[in-house]
DNA sequence: TCAATACTTGATAGATTGATGAAATATTGA
DNA sequence: TCAATATTTCATCAATCTATCAAGTATTGA
């Protein structure tokens, strides 16, 4: 019995920091676009920018902060790259908030 | 059988910005904090505040933001007003991603 | 080694954000 | 009705963010 139940230890500064900065990675739609396309599995840049609709180098800048604050995770394979998301833990969570976001969801309480 | 499942209809423009704008709102370390304090319960304004360490006017700026982001709710009672998180969805997700930002947590693949 | 492909990085300008003090509003009790 | 308490709103300024073009790097194949 560590940290898990309905009152949890207070996050540290730091915890919180980097909490904060995945959810505002994930907070700006042209990004959040980036990640939920990436639910369905690993797209290489050039075609995340087709089917987002968006320039390369804003492509490749929206990933570096996905990137960043390790909502994705990147392989190379020759003159590719392709992008994941990085985890589970990452995947919940954009499944949980487009879920909540949805009026027609059914289990708001 | 609507929308549920490993591949998700893709949202659509409004959703991701609802979903955006729910993100952006926890993505900022003070009102993140003020999530985190509102998992084990409602408080008031002042105690928000106090325990938060800010100031009452920046505390409330703070829970404007999240509350018309539909991630808080909050009830008058007097002099007094409570906040407290929206729905367990919001709970889950506040949970998920101090989890998932936590370097000790176990599950991150 | 050169040209082509795929992506990343740098510089920048415009937009958005966030904290704050001061002023405003709401509720209560004398 | 007045003063006190609790919170919200307003205006402002500095800081941060975002998209974009141009330039740079990496990889491949001729």
């Amino acid at each position: 019995m560590a940290s898990e139940g309905n009152s949890r230890t207070p996050a540290s500064q730091a915890l919180i920091e980097r909490a904060a900065g995945m959810l505002r990675a994930g907070g700006e739609p042209g990004r959040l676009r980036i990640l939920e396309l990436l639910l369905s599995g690993e797209l290489q840049v050039s075609d995340i920018a087709t089917e987002t609709n968006a320039e390369l180098s804003t492509t490749s800048q929206r990933l570096k902060v996905l990137l960043n604050e390790n909502l994705v995770l990147r392989r190379r394979e020759g003159r590719d790259m392709f992008y994941r998301l990085a985890d589970s833990h990452v995947e919940t969570l954009i499944r949980n908030v487009l879920d909540h976001a949805d009026p027609d969801s059914s289990d708001h309480h």
